[in-house]
DNA sequence: TATGAATGAGAATTCATTCAT
DNA sequence: CATGAATGAATTCTCATTCAT
């Protein structure tokens, strides 16, 4: 009755440490097995079962987590003045800091079923759209173009250089600012 | 000598269909496993192996056939005397054309050990460099960019769309500028 | 470290029935296939290759315990003062009891590039070479065979009579002595 | 009408060449697939199934030529007047001209449900047991033994060789001594 | 509750045999 | 007749998922 709290905490933890070792073993290969996240987790693969129903579903957690990291740079972003220097420094941090881990612009990327990541993807799109706008209304990005947009070139782009193996996050950073390139005023 | 094969018009039809049942599914799926293919072809799995000796060639052969297309596009639009206009156009057309294959952008992303796409991929390039030396020698192309960064951009932005679903051809035609865009001068 | 693995009785019990399957089915047929190992162990393929990372795996594992008990006994034949009945009496009454089943001789016969069957044979050969070692030294062996002319010999005439679906003990301790006599000073 | 005599001489002729061509890819590497028979023998693989209905009953033919052929020689071995010294000699010759050819121990080996091959064996049996009954009667060769156990012996030591790859006459002619002794009375 | 053993569908590939040309 | 294209069953092995312990 009362080790209830105890179990609850080891749970958590559990599915704290299967979601930090999915999220690690997708950055480094775009793709794992059950078996192999299980043991970086150091748990067995019935504890993965237990923490997420399904692959998919801890795959989704993985991606959420990472777009919700960016809505939240979004939103920050979205704060500062000068809209236009916001949003490329978000596009070029954001690559920097993900050179080589395919799991965020495979959160962008990824179409799901599943609720939650229907939800992150649209508090996503909602704050991008929000920076987008101030930088618009400073006359320094093009009209037109949408987070949609920004996040087919951004989350493409990363995809191609993920596929090439490339982790030089200075080739990140010069994609991302051919990103922005694409959408400058 | 002259007394070849006669009864290859089957074996030659055959071949055909098991490429273009592949290049179809693989436009629609992004990947296939062999008995789909073969039964999208209306023939058994051996014959798929009869026509390649493997799976990879099979795939190789039509992402070839794709990247062989669009050099030729790229090497008569270097012919143009507005570099710059074939250029966008290059960009547009492929893009209007193979809105939702992904074969193409897959073509063009493909790494693969086999020769025949090394050679494709090297032909690509040098026909995409030529052309952007030209639009760049007119100074309406950026300084510094490559037919890799085309390369890049352009097959990213492809495969998000195909991940999509989306197959309108004015969406694709929207990106390709978006892209041309990137490396204006 | 002394918490080890509670469970895992099924599993042994479980490799032992996998194991003894593919013995029984190599004895009856000299080769098979894993679904028709897993069938007879009453288990999944999938739990064919839990126990054993690789079918070779397994047939080497049949053949190296076959092996070192060959090896054993030849050891313990070494210990006795007559070398020459011990040596007459290994073969003998190893072939009786193998009578009919293929897995001890292709034992011996099995090349494999794996470490454990190069190391089982090596220890046979050296268990069988110190025994031959003391028949010829009592003159009642003849110079100049090995361990090695026995095995062909030996396992030659096995692999024959299970081809011939011979399963008679009698018949199989004819043979031994014929071998015998073969290297018979 | 009257093309019929050189049709059937066309056939005979792709027979010989497809059992030829079956008889040396067995010996050099003991099994074949029929599309590699068909190859060597420089003709299509219906041609081979038109010769020969079955692989099984190619293979049995290349056999029963080598049992054959061996039959001959002991034929021969049985005129002379010193039977042992025939006998050891026909082994002797056989092993050495056999070396690294795996049809011939395969020949003596092979079980088959085919008339031909029970028949070619059958011969050679009768052969070989007149050959052994002179060598008894000469009182240098065990009585007891037949031409089933010279069989057994000869042809598993053949077949051991063949599997390490011996290909040494000297090591096949050693053998066939061995087995000789352990015949000698 | 956590574990990992068990499962079985599915993937790529081979090959003996048939049959349209 | 000869050919070789087509077939599909069989083989080895992987992996997401379930369940007894």
């Amino acid at each position: 009755m009362s080790a209830a709290p105890r179990t609850r905490a080891d749970a958590v933890r559990n599915s704290e440490r299967v979601l930090a070792a999915a999220a690690e073993v997708l950055a480094e290969k775009g793709d794992a097995g059950v078996p192999e996240i299980a043991a970086r987790a150091g748990v067995g693969k019935g504890t993965v079962y237990r923490c997420f129903p399904t692959k998919e579903h801890l795959i989704a957690a993985v991606l959420t987590e990472r777009l919700r990291w960016f809505t939240d740079q979004a939103r920050a972003a979205a704060e500062r003045p000068d809209a236009w220097e916001a949003f490329v420094d978000l596009l070029v941090d954001s690559a920097e800091r993900q050179a080589g881990d395919c799991t965020f612009s495979a959160g962008l990327a990824h179409e799901s079923t599943l609720p939650e990541v229907a939800q992150a993807h649209a508090a996503m799109h909602e704050a991008m759209n929000a920076l987008m706008a101030c930088a618009q209304a400073e006359g320094r990005m093009r009209e037109g173009v949408t987070s949609q947009d920004v996040k087919v070139l951004f989350a493409g782009v990363s995809q191609m250089l993920r596929a090439d193996g490339n982790r030089d996050p200075a080739t990140w950073r010069r994609y991302a600012e051919l990103v922005a390139n694409a959408v400058r005023a």
